[in-house]
DNA sequence: CATGAATGAGGGTTCATTCAT
DNA sequence: CATGAATGAACCCTCATTCAT
């Protein structure tokens, strides 16, 4: 959980911003924005507080920016995972899609606790386009699971949106707890008795 | 999500102070430990800053006794629960179980968030007996999801920690996110295809 | 130019007020509102910088808070001047103004810098209401000026608020230099011919 | 007000930094000295913070080279007054001395704001050789003031320096207010009832 | 010459805490 | 019990200054 980076995702980029960003997911995720202290974040970057000024205006651009970083991170993963093979079946679909969530939350770690946790719910608010971003995700989930509801992969009659809450909050707890993604997936399918 | 008070599941105490607990509460579920101000904490409890420290030494104090007060409350419904006929059937069980923890989690409301997220992980080491209690919590649920498990009801083969695990954290997430309890159970009981 | 006070003018209020916003007074007629630091201005007033925001919310509050006061008092002061026997011919009138005036510099000192140096300028664009005050008052001097020319005491032909201001800018000048207001009002009534 | 430039009056030199110096003066004009930034200043003058350093020192130089170039256009303008015709009698030297002021006043700007404000006291205290010059500076006046008072132009007896200090006064207020120096000149004949 | 980047000292502000009333 | 007033530490932020490029 210590350190993450999505250097790669991200493509590259000015060096000391991202170390910036990363030391600011890291603090963000533990102490929450309040206790995310410019002290802390700027030391584990490797300069100090004043210097922080240089890169980002204040400290709500800077949560800001570590709220986007992880926003479009997660979106690219998503993507990736959801591209895949459309004749693949609801339920391949499905398992795909539970195993890149995992594995998005294994990679994006900090980052992936300042988007997902409620607790920053406050923060959300006041990043424009956050919702948008996160509406469009819940959206394909709730296609996923629609349609692996249609083809009796999953029980037909609870509302899609549900079903993908629960599942949403089962993944997210195991990933932010730092179970590895395989093994994890390999339990949620039993229990929703996946074919496999 | 607001206002939420333990009072009845506690008993009856100081007046001033169970005010100052649900205010700190909710506070600090919305904003965190560090971003919870005593100054808006007294606003909601309806008296000024300083005589808080009337009713508590610290700040410090004041969040332990949040703590408490939501641990006690939760073990105290969680026994209700668990306390169920033990001639039921391990699905049975399981079901009045995952009944019991969302009823638990909308009756709790902030409290339940300052006890459950991991965002408090920090605040959790602070308050002694915290870990134990929940390593009870969790051993309780873990022979649930297991007698379950030998029973057919659940898929057996997976750790019963890490399906206790998945399943609490989709119900946590849920219930957080302020879904009905008993609507909610009914599509957890639909997705795991235990009988009705 | 040291510590003055407005209190007998103003009436009894909060004492560290007072004390506050005189030491504050002082501070921004020798560095500028830029250059006074609310340490200094702490520790004139006989009290640490925090300490300042139990009475104003901020420095800015503060600043408008001095001009204010200084406006308040100029007024008061102006008044009395002005209402004066109208009986009095407008040469008289005059002299009791110029002296009027000349006494509320040397009594306002810090307040008088803050209110009347053009270098103030923004500051007072920041103040609502001052404008107003400000015209009111230049305008009284304004009917003096015209009065006295009407009388032959002046000469007649320039226009009065031209008049006004220069004379305005003298006694400023003379007044903010700390000369003492009767010798001071003797020297400009001989400059000007007025009839002793 | 804005934008002004000793330029014509000092001779060509580096012309980056005739641009800093008037940035400067346009900015502690309407700042003051602690309040003129100098990102401000840079940017006004076209240029990025750090690049100051190649033409000053240090902020404390660059508003020191303020005062002097303020200073020493201010002589030039004076001595090509004073220089005029010995043979003129007192009142036409007085009359040209009140004419030229208001000019240098309308040339100088900002840089006259900065030279004559008794705000900017302490800064005058801090450039050697200031105080020497405006000595000098007054003291000429002061001469002008005697013979027109040994003439009969002025009214005798008031002290030459205080009758000074009043004339100065009221030519800097109309100056620096943004009056046109010629009519002003002629208000304030009128006024002395100086002899056309 | 000029700039981007970094720095440290200091400034304004918040906040948990104390205490006399 | 409660409050108004004060405090000091820590915080976010600004700014003059330096320096490698």
């Amino acid at each position: 959980m210590a350190g993450a980076s999505t250097e790669r995702a991200l493509g590259k980029g000015d060096l000391t911003r991202r170390r910036i960003l990363d030391a600011a997911a890291a603090e963000i995720a533990r102490h929450g924005p309040a206790g995310a202290g410019l002290g802390a974040i700027a030391e584990a970057a490797g300069l100090r507080t004043g210097s922080l000024y240089f890169h980002f205006p204040s400290k709500q651009h800077l949560i800001s920016a570590v709220l986007e970083e992880g926003i479009r991170a997660s979106l690219q993963r998503l993507d990736a995972a959801m591209a895949a093979p459309q004749r693949a079946t609801p339920a391949e679909r499905l398992r795909a899609g539970i195993t890149a969530h995992l594995r998005a939350l294994a990679e994006l770690s900090d980052y992936a606790v300042v988007v997902l946790a409620p607790q920053f719910a406050a923060l959300h608010r006041e990043v424009p386009g956050f919702r948008a971003l996160r509406r469009e995700y819940l959206r394909r989930w709730a296609e996923l699971v629609a349609a692996a509801q249609d083809d009796g992969t999953l029980p037909a009659g609870p509302d899609p949106a549900e079903v993908r809450d629960l599942l949403l909050g089962a993944l997210n707890a195991a990933g932010l707890a730092g179970q590895p993604p395989a093994r994890t997936a390999e339990v949620v399918a039993a229990l929703l008795r996946l074919p496999s």
